[in-house]
DNA sequence: GCAAAAGTGTTGTTTTTACACCCATGA
DNA sequence: TCATGGGTGTAAAAACAACACTTTTGC
């Protein structure tokens, strides 16, 4: 074991965020990420995850809100490490690739189906991407299966809805992540269950009888972390 | 977002590993870990979790394979990311840091407390570890927490016994994992309901009525990794 | 009143947990 | 035969799932 420094050693450090927003298109809700088209090589004119270098006076975590903030112009519910790929073949120059995966409130501020801008950045269906650059199409791949692990034992679909929510609301959510339909029922006396909502006086008027608006405590977690506390997360306030 | 790749986009990438093994220390198992004492700056002689550089021509998981063979001298049943660590604090130098953790079977050939070699490496339990080197306290902390969890939804704890064991000796791993004592006939029937262990017609005779080995099956995977397939794990042979 | 969605009740099933009890061996 | 741990049985409790039913609104 060599613990030397010598310059050989340095190597590029990419930081790339999948980010998860629901949106609702066609009039169907859907599950939905910002890809934007390469304009360089490797793999110029494809599409690819938001990201960029990771600079040298720059954390990890502070470089994904970073190029999160570049390319999407919002800030992030959540935001959590994926994985860092870094196998020799993934590009012709060597890199390694840090992932992050976040989640954003659809406040109704974007809810334009294709966001485009500067950046060339659109929002796409997570069930219809096309072939995108690097392995990115298995990224999402992976990022999806840990959102829906996640949206099992945590509280992480509040960070896709705005404060204020109705339980079919939140459940549509969920339903919209995990691709089937929960019991109504069910699923009211589980959420109710983990003490972690609080209903407000309001009620939201539609078909049918007025729904209970219910309210997102921000002062609570949206998943347990263990160990790894708010020291890890970017300098930068990552609450919308 | 500038996708342009000059010289100071690049920094040095460690990989560590946090190499855990169920070990007889004083008549009872403890859940231990082999740590190495630096002979360089920064925190020369302070105790650090086994490491080393990235090298260009590999992998991150082939590092971490590499380093913990050298350290170590063993393969282990298992080895799985932990976290990207690239606090700009982190170090007075510049780097990130990429942790591992892996499992290692106590096949009895290395049961002596404390394995000295040339690399200086000793083992510690993880409930009495000392001050050591960097944030790797709060890392190996973070990467008990995912052993603890991890438990408890797979067969992970497989990882740790050689290929024939009965029940009791598969709790006594859980058990000190966890640190508390598990109900035996409940134990049983839960792990016999996963249907992933195969029963020998061998007896461990010791104390009381002979134990059934049962035979821990190399085919199945010690955990559910989703879309992360073998192509991430290391290209040397991982199984001992 | 009727349709539609919110919200409550009820019941059967499965899983978990606690613990009593029998079994096979060494000393 | 007794102590010791291996292994089985059983019943209460808790969690889950399915679905009937009541409530409150717009039209």
């Amino acid at each position: 074991m060599t613990l030397s420094s010598t310059p050989e050693h340095s190597i590029r450090v990419a930081v790339s965020t999948v980010i998860f927003s629901v949106r609702k298109e066609n009039g169907k809700l859907r599950l939905s990420l910002p890809l934007v088209r390469r304009i360089r090589n490797p793999f110029q004119g494809q599409l690819a995850l938001p990201g960029g270098w990771l600079q040298q006076e720059e954390s990890i975590a502070d470089a994904a809100a970073r190029t999160l903030a570049e390319t999407t112009g919002l800030n992030p519910s959540y935001l959590e490490q994926l994985y860092a790929f870094g196998a020799v073949e993934r590009s012709p120059e060597r890199a390694i690739s840090i992932i992050y995966w976040a989640l954003i409130r659809d406040d109704g501020k974007d809810l334009s189906p294709v966001t485009q801008n500067s950046n060339n950045v659109a929002w796409f269906s997570t069930d219809q991407l096309p072939k995108l650059a690097f392995d990115h199409n298995e990224i999402i791949e992976y990022a999806l299966w840990r959102l829906r692990n996640k949206v099992g034992y945590s509280r992480i679909a509040h960070g896709l809805l705005p404060e204020h929510f109705t339980l079919a609301e939140l459940r549509e959510i969920y339903e919209t992540i995990l691709d089937k339909k929960l019991d109504p029922a069910n699923f009211r006396r589980q959420v109710e269950a983990t003490g972690t909502l609080t209903p407000t006086n309001e009620f939201r008027t539609g078909k049918g009888r007025p729904a209970r608006l219910y309210h997102y405590d921000r002062e609570l977690e949206l998943a347990e972390r263990g160990p790894l506390n708010r020291n890890n997360y970017p300098t930068a306030k990552t609450e919308s």
